[in-house]
DNA sequence: ATTTTCTGTTTACAAGCGTAGTCTTGACAA
DNA sequence: TTGTCAAGACTACGCTTGTAAACAGAAAAT
């Protein structure tokens, strides 16, 4: 039984994404830690972040801990199996499952930094050992 | 003024792409032309379609033109306008607006086929001169 | 011991989406 | 000419999302 990549029907939401991106960079954290790290981007306010997490924790992606009077809250999928799932659904629904045509759109409008070339060139150069 | 990429506020959704697709490779299309390509493939009947095609009309995505007694439905936003703009979407939110890591992930996952490895590989050699 | 202060839970609510039924009108056939 | 049919317009409705307030319980402070 390989280990469940992402629950099934269970989507995160994009103003969820922003709650999980700050878990996985540090974790666990407290939703008012939480709070300080993404309301003043997103100008929201404790009360939504506590729904996005509570969201989270009933879609099962993120879990918590008891720490004496409050929660902590850690995520439960890893940042590069979301990651993953999105860039294929992308790929799938945009390419055709193709890589090769999102690589193309992207090189078409200047989306690629000189940086970006270099390095996807050397991974390109690294996999073909 | 270069031309409106695609309108302000006004999101595409994942069903109505759908439809979007079916004009793109073909126009212009009525209604029940457009269920005819992607009702079976979704499990959609009419009244969705006609739906669909209203909720594009109305955020100017898709035109329309009298012909006889009914309408015929057409794009009005170039399809790689919109793929370009939810890729970019896509890599500004997961990646930082890096596609680098982008082209990793897809790389270690094994979601590049090695057509698509020497697809990318002579883009990279062109995109070099 | 009581009040204040956190923190999590519950509830709310408008907008967007997926999905579809009904209404209306005009063309066409009989 | 009138009934039928097809096409668009309008309406509907439950679910998710974004955003947040109200409530409840417990710990901390006084």
């Amino acid at each position: 039984m390989a280990k469940r990549k992402q629950a099934p029907g269970e989507r995160i939401s994009e103003a969820e994404h922003a709650v999980m991106e700050a878990l996985w960079t540090e974790n666990p954290l407290s939703a008012a830690d939480v709070c300080d790290r993404v309301c003043a981007a997103n100008d929201w306010s404790i009360p939504t972040v506590k729904t996005l997490l509570g969201r989270l924790v009933s879609k099962g992606a993120v879990g918590t801990e008891p720490e004496g009077r409050r929660f902590l809250y850690h995520p439960l999928i890893e940042r590069s199996d979301y990651v993953g799932g999105e860039s294929r659904r992308l790929v799938n629904r945009l390419f055709g499952g193709r890589a090769a045509p999102l690589f193309a759109h992207l090189a078409e409008n200047e989306a690629l930094t000189d940086a970006d070339l270099e390095e996807i060139e050397a991974l390109l150069k690294e996999m073909r050992k």
